[in-house]
DNA sequence: ATTAATTTAAAACACTCGTTTAAATTAAAC
DNA sequence: GTTTAATTTAAACGAGTGTTTTAAATTAAT
């Protein structure tokens, strides 16, 4: 058979469907393997480990969003006003929906990616988002504070992964939930209709008054 | 050594500990054996299998606090106003926390299970609640329904799963972020301080006007 | 006290997992 | 075209998994 130059990425397109679907503990590199038609020693040959293909995963799609991200939030500061919440998060959809362009799926794969990575790994992905892309959440989460002045620096953390829970966990079952809407009130969404409904909720949950 | 009728009760206390830290594909029959003091083959016999061991788990703790929340909630009712939104889901504040007299920090492990079982399982622990405890979260729904009129139902649909989102996320989360956030701002929350925290951003989203 | 039903115990079973090895093949370099 | 390096392949390794089996011990009932 020829051979296939292309082994590393028929890898990382089959791992990133399955490990966004059932999780990473959960899909083998036999699973992967097989649906990418590849020898299941290229894994180790091609990224070491497996623990090292899922930052791979994950960084092909992080290398991409963040700087986006970045760039579309700075933009906002050239605005003569503050930018709202609103906006900030707003800013936040094309880069998110481009990545649609990158992968089929990718935004929807992209956010459920990240949400096991939360979840599952124990803190050695988070440590990997943190190390590798701190300086683009630092913006984000200077934006957000500076649009909400009112909130204290500890309570904003704490709402901000509320919101990752948000967009992640709905994103997961975008799918499901959409069948179920359709069915029950006739109306059917895109990813991109859902991630716009979702915006004023998180907006509005974030920079909520504390309570005294 | 003399026989002991409360092997069952070792295991599920054990078990639930893991399955809360560490999720329950991550924690091994072998591991909860050991730390209940039990013999491995027990599990099979008295459960049958880990996924039945899983679902006694998690039912220990639905058949209490699901009929405390449907009361609980029903009281809110006899007022004379509408209850706000803010109250309703405060009302379930005393049953989540009953529950750790029920057992030691049963509060955080129940919600920390209920994270687990709806990320980990696909919808098989979805379809387990929602048909046993079904009229429970009827009664939830109607009443949170009630004290947002504004709210479309179809739209309600979308927030309440948002919710349930950032909920499950959050707690399925809580002692990573904890430790951030005693890291990074000096603060340490107990399971309650968090509850309290992320009541305030579910109700402003839940009853956010929606954008014309 | 004897029998029957539970409960515990130790070991093995039949997998699956990530990883490694060593040979075969392909591509690149000279 | 020969040699060298890079890549792919098949097979096996060792460790870990849930589950089952078989026998012993304990408890309950007769």
């Amino acid at each position: 058979m020829a051979s296939r130059s292309d082994t590393k990425t028929r890898i990382l397109d089959a791992a990133e469907k399955l490990f966004a679907e059932r999780g990473f503990s959960e899909t083998s590199l036999r699973l992967i393997t097989s649906k990418a038609e590849v020898n299941l020693a290229s894994v180790n040959y091609h990224f070491g480990s497996k623990k090292e293909l899922i930052r791979a995963v994950l960084a092909r799609y992080l290398d991409v969003f963040m700087p986006a991200a970045s760039t579309a939030i700075k933009r906002l500061h050239t605005a003569p006003t503050q930018a709202s919440l609103e906006e900030i998060l707003s800013a936040l959809v094309d880069p998110l929906l481009d990545l649609n362009e990158l992968r089929t799926e990718g935004t929807t794969i992209f956010l459920q990616l990240l949400g096991r990575g939360y979840i599952e790994s124990q803190g050695h992905l988070r440590w990997f988002i943190t190390t590798h892309y701190g300086q683009h959440l630092d913006t984000f989460v200077k934006a957000v504070s500076a649009s909400a002045p009112h909130i204290p620096p500890a309570e904003m953390f704490w709402r901000l992964h509320f919101t990752l829970g948000t967009i992640v966990f709905t994103m997961a079952s975008a799918d499901a939930l959409n069948d179920i809407a359709a069915a029950e009130f006739g109306e059917h969404n895109d990813i991109e209709a859902v991630i716009r409904k979702v915006i004023p909720y998180m907006a509005a949950g974030v920079s909520v008054p504390v309570a005294s």
